[in-house]
DNA sequence: GTCAGTGCAAAGCTTTTGCAGCGCG
DNA sequence: CGCGCTGCAAAAGCTTTGCACTGAC
């Protein structure tokens, strides 16, 4: 088995240092770290899947915090101008977010029937891709797999 | 090069056979074909590039056809159903739709400066996505692949 | 004390749904 | 000539913007 499916939690670093080094990125360019923004990198630093905006909002709200969904999105867009979170696109219409471990690249796995998503890792598949961005033409910056189909439960 | 890229209209079958085809698979299957069905397979049959609905409505508008929004997105969504169209994600946000061309896969390439799309083969991607999905555990039925970055003509 | 960050509310967009009338088969 | 297809309008998400106030530095 070439293709391990994984949970994207990587052990280094562990998630209290991407929170810290998010926060420290952020103050670096003069950026103040507000509750709200503390809150949202705590959040998907602890999250072994991509979430949507309403999952972070909802799931701060429960635990307690007075966020505004607003801020959750201004939130999320500079984390991914700052290339420290990624914006994942499965196809249900509805963005997800996760972040960006520095030492790890993994693509989606989405069952259509319950809506489940894994995360897995190919060396081939990234080697593939690499050589299909040298003769592209373009300067590749990004690429995203989704696969689609019914997981073992399912089936 | 390995990675041709191309644009995604096949000699066989031309767009005439598409469309044909199209209208002749719903009529198997008991659905009429009213005025806008066919305007919307028509148009689809003579991109070179997937479009948007609106795309597609603004199209057909300014073609002087008296169609609806929601004609559109149902048509596609039946299209869609059928196997005969597919849906595209390329990252901002709106849908996109192309034909399915029964003997050719291709992947998409966005320039993130200019918003540019080409479209790419590549046999030994297939070949990697094929094996990870024989090792994922699911029942892959679908795969997208999308590159991000900066075309030749930006950089 | 200043101004970036925040919550709330409202607006903007894409997509879906309801419904009455038209027209394909 | 019936019922499926269609256009219009309204509704239903998801996401963004405006604005006054709060709190980080």
């Amino acid at each position: 088995m070439r293709a391990a499916i994984i949970w994207a939690m990587p052990s280094a670093p562990t998630q209290e240092e991407w929170v810290s080094e998010t926060l420290e990125t952020l103050r670096r360019k003069g950026m103040r770290s507000g509750s709200a923004r503390r809150a949202v990198v705590e959040l998907l630093a602890e999250q072994n899947c991509c979430l949507t905006a309403q999952e972070i909002f909802d799931t701060l709200r429960a635990g307690g915090r007075r966020v505004g969904i607003a801020s959750v999105y201004r939130i999320i867009e500079l984390l991914i101008s700052q290339g420290l979170v990624q914006r994942i696109e499965l196809g249900s219409g509805v963005s997800r977010y996760e972040p960006v471990w520095p030492d790890g690249h993994h693509h989606h796995l989405v069952c259509d029937r319950c809506g489940k998503v894994d995360a897995f890792e190919d060396r081939a598949l990234e080697q593939a891709l690499g050589e299909v961005e040298a003769s592209s033409g373009y300067s590749v910056a990004a690429h995203d797999v989704v696969l689609h189909g019914t997981c073992a439960e399912c089936r």
